[in-house]
DNA sequence: CTGTTAGCGCGTTCAT
DNA sequence: ATGAACGCGCTAACAG
């Protein structure tokens, strides 16, 4: 007999011996101690006006029996659910699984904050469909709230419930013909600090690595280019890639083997910028005597990466913390403002 | 004038003309149709018998006001919660902010596992104070089941629970004298797997790098020793290190700086194997010139490290069904067995 | 084929 | 200070 068998055993055992131990709501508790079962709420919420000593009595008779409230009903009474959701529309990379370790890191840091503020964090991948995938999971009241990571392609849809759903942010670009509030960095001013980086480093011919219909890329796509000089600024190949390891190293050894030789590269992201390392060292390109790369996000392991990344670094707490603000200030009907936070450059050896 | 607004207009319009158009319950929908709450239960839940004709009528005029059932509600009254928890135990490192792509990859595929199954996956990190952790969670009655990511050093606190609450299912190191139920890779086999690779290339001063107070992590020195010939296997040098980058870079960079030259090393996992890496070639050891580097997992980026990571793969994907899987069939009451898939070794440049 | 009724487990007036 | 009664939004007998 196994271990978990003979567990059964005794469990059994002692139930038979206790005559009735399954306290399963309130009512079986007030029954056990003598009282109605408002008198249970209130000592087990706290809320209410209660003799100490009553309160008492009661927590312990709820303790010993390992009794907890049902959350799921209080919320249903409270008219409330206690979550908040956390989706990722996926529109613009059907593939990724959430590969990303910016997303991990960011959904860890979510976690933490929701958890501070009593809430659970409901996680929701989702493959966006037409227009309806948003409000459809909305009406379904699942949540409370709704916190959305990266616009993907689908600004419209954001936008138009928005309109009429407050209880949502959205990390991403910030523009203000948005009606969906957002936190994020200021994407614009990271591209501008990679390319005066560059430019400082004496790099003239540059290209960029991204996909430019993600809001957030071609800001940074763009504050890269116009914070060079006209000229240069002008001359900036820009490469397309889908942001997986596997796409961006296939765009990237491609792009070398098609004997393309420039002596900056601005990837969109680490990891596209890992992949752009790894392609180079295939083909014999000295980083950083050749090549210097940089990168965005200043993921865990860019660091450790070989050479060393520089890097666009995004407080990625803080912005976890803001978002998860926001959405509770918005959720007591304030009104809020977008947040920007301004990423600083974190220069190692690949530049 | 844009859509949103005349949308707005038209809803407020037929507001007025309606009375009563805020149709939150099936109550207020049952009154617009002229039928009964049952019907209305029936014709959108899909269940019993009913009219087509009647049942496509309530079901337009339920998709013309934007009314969906109230999940929470339905799940009360069904006696469930519609979710499942992951939870990362984070006893072995409390700094870790689920840094790990391992977990970030593995709670994507739980993520699509489960909303094939119609569940939500509710994420909690955490932090094991004692014994009671576990069990409060489960008492909150939040979820319907609990997938356990890692039994860290909290296998005692595992078993105890798994004795009487079925609906749970661990990822980690299979061991017969174990309660609960376990899903994960041959760890001991992966270990032989990399001690065999590193034999057969001529490597003899051996090292792991790792923390084998976690079960999983200790099955893969153990079967890493144990497949060596006994003299070599005896002088393998067990590195301990947390598996945190910054950790793990922090020892390996110790570790070379102290003049250890061992010619291989296996680490526990490829996190901790991209910081040995690093740290390699901070001090101008080459790999694999001077120095085998193996692996475990083959996160995403593993083939993006320089020089690309020979690693002990284990299939996520298949992990997370089957932990869906075996969940479900425990909720359903049957009786179920461990899981152990056998991992590949993927051998690139590192080695 | 459809309506009536009784809860799921809890919080909250309104009484006492 | 405590209890009785009602309802959150929904489903599932049981009637008819």
């Amino acid at each position: 007999m196994n271990r978990e068998a003979l567990w059964r055993v005794f469990f059994s055992h002692s139930l038979a011996s206790m005559e009735e131990d399954q306290v399963k709501s309130i009512a079986d508790l007030a029954r056990i101690a003598g009282v109605s079962v408002s008198t249970v709420s209130r000592a087990l919420t706290g809320k209410g006006a209660l003799a100490a000593k009553t309160r008492e009595r009661i927590q312990s008779i709820a303790d010993g029996h390992g009794f907890r409230l049902n959350i799921a009903a209080q919320n249903l009474r409270l008219g409330r659910t206690g979550a908040i959701a956390v989706l990722l529309p996926l529109g613009h990379e059907r593939g990724q699984h959430l590969s990303d370790p910016f997303f991990m890191a960011m959904l860890g840091f979510l976690a933490d904050a929701l958890a501070d503020k009593g809430y659970d964090l409901l996680l929701s991948r989702v493959l966006p469909e037409g227009d309806g995938w948003l409000d459809a999971f909305i009406r379904g009241g699942r949540v409370d709230g709704v916190i959305i990571i990266g616009q993907s392609d689908q600004s419209g849809v954001l936008d138009r419930t928005a309109g009429r759903y407050a209880p949502m942010v959205v990390w991403g670009e910030r523009n203000d013909s948005h009606v969906h509030v957002t936190v994020g960095s200021d994407n614009r001013a990271g591209g501008a600090l990679a390319a005066r980086h560059l430019f400082d480093r004496g790099r003239r011919k540059l290209a960029f690595f991204g996909n430019v219909t993600v809001p957030e890329f071609a800001a940074r796509y763009h504050g890269f280019v116009d914070a060079l000089p006209p000229e240069i600024g002008a001359s900036v190949d820009l490469v397309t890639t889908r942001i997986t390891p596997d796409a961006s190293l296939h765009v990237a050894a491609a792009y070398f083997a098609a004997g393309n030789r420039p002596d900056g590269i601005f990837a969109t992201s680490d990891v596209v910028a890992l992949s752009v390392l790894s392609a180079a060292a295939e083909q014999g390109i000295s980083v950083p005597g050749d090549l210097s790369v940089v990168g965005f996000d200043d993921i865990p392991i860019a660091r450790f990466a070989n050479p060393p990344l520089t890097t666009i670094r995004q407080d990625i707490a803080a912005g976890a913390r803001n978002l998860v603000d926001l959405l509770l200030r918005r959720m007591a009907g304030e009104d809020v403002s977008p947040v920007q936070a301004m990423p600083d450059i974190i220069v190692r050896e690949s530049s």
